[in-house]
DNA sequence: TTTCATTTGTTCGTATGTATT
DNA sequence: CAATACATACGAACAAATGAA
C-alpha cells in the first residue's frame, strides 16, 4: 500500500536518452506511486510544476499529456490535474 | 462571390516541383479564395494546420510567411493568423 | 453583481538538434 | 557547406472557467 518510497532526483541531463517530457511523465509516475500525491488530490498547477522541475510550462503539459494517456490522472479546467483513483476491477487493496 | 468553390486535396506529392512549404502556401491560398476561410477571421493554429497538414510547424510558419508576403493574411501574438480583408482600393473585380 | 486570484487552455515567437538533399 | 524539413523545447501573452470575497 504505497507509503514512503524512495524517489530519485529529478535530473534531466541522466535521463538524456528518452525526451524531456517522457522523463518528466515517469517521474511523476513515480511520485504518485510513491504516494507522494493521493488519489483524488490535485498535483501542483502545471506553472508550479515548470518552476519546481525548471523546464517549460509546454513540456509539463506533454508530460501531463502521457500521464492522462496512461490513465494515472484526470485534468480539470480551471481545477487542476488530479490523481486518479487506481481502478481495481475487483479487489480493493 | 467566392461561395463553395472544390478545392484539390492536399497532397505534397503531386506537387513536388516546388518546395512543402510553397505549395503549402499555395493550397491554403485556394482555401482562402474559395471561402474556406472568412476575412477577419482566424484560421486554424500553426500547430493544428501542422497536424492537419502533416507537415512539421517551421514549415506551417514559412508557408504562413508566404501568405503574409503576399498580403492574404497578417498574423496577431498569442491571436492567430487571420484573413486580411482583401483590399480593393477602388475597382472591383 | 462585480471583482479578484488561481488554474488550465490556446496561440504565436523563437531556438536548438538531427536528418536529408 | 547551405537549404529544406522535422521534432523538441523554452518563452510570452492572451483567453476562459472557477471559486471566493
Amino acid at each position: 500500500m504505497a507509503g514512503e518510497v524512495e524517489v530519485p532526483e529529478w535530473d534531466p541531463d541522466a535521463t538524456r536518452v528518452v525526451y524531456v517530457y517522457e522523463a518528466l511523465a515517469d517521474h511523476i509516475a513515480l511520485r504518485i506511486e510513491a504516494g507522494h500525491w493521493k488519489p483524488g488530490n490535485p498535483l501542483p498547477g502545471e506553472r508550479a510544476l515548470s518552476e519546481e522541475y525548471g523546464v517549460a510550462l509546454g513540456t509539463i503539459r506533454r508530460g501531463l499529456d502521457v500521464l492522462r494517456e496512461r490513465g494515472l490522472v484526470v485534468t480539470l479546467k480551471s481545477k487542476g490535474t488530479l490523481v486518479k483513483p487506481q481502478e481495481s476491477p475487483s479487489g480493493q487493496e
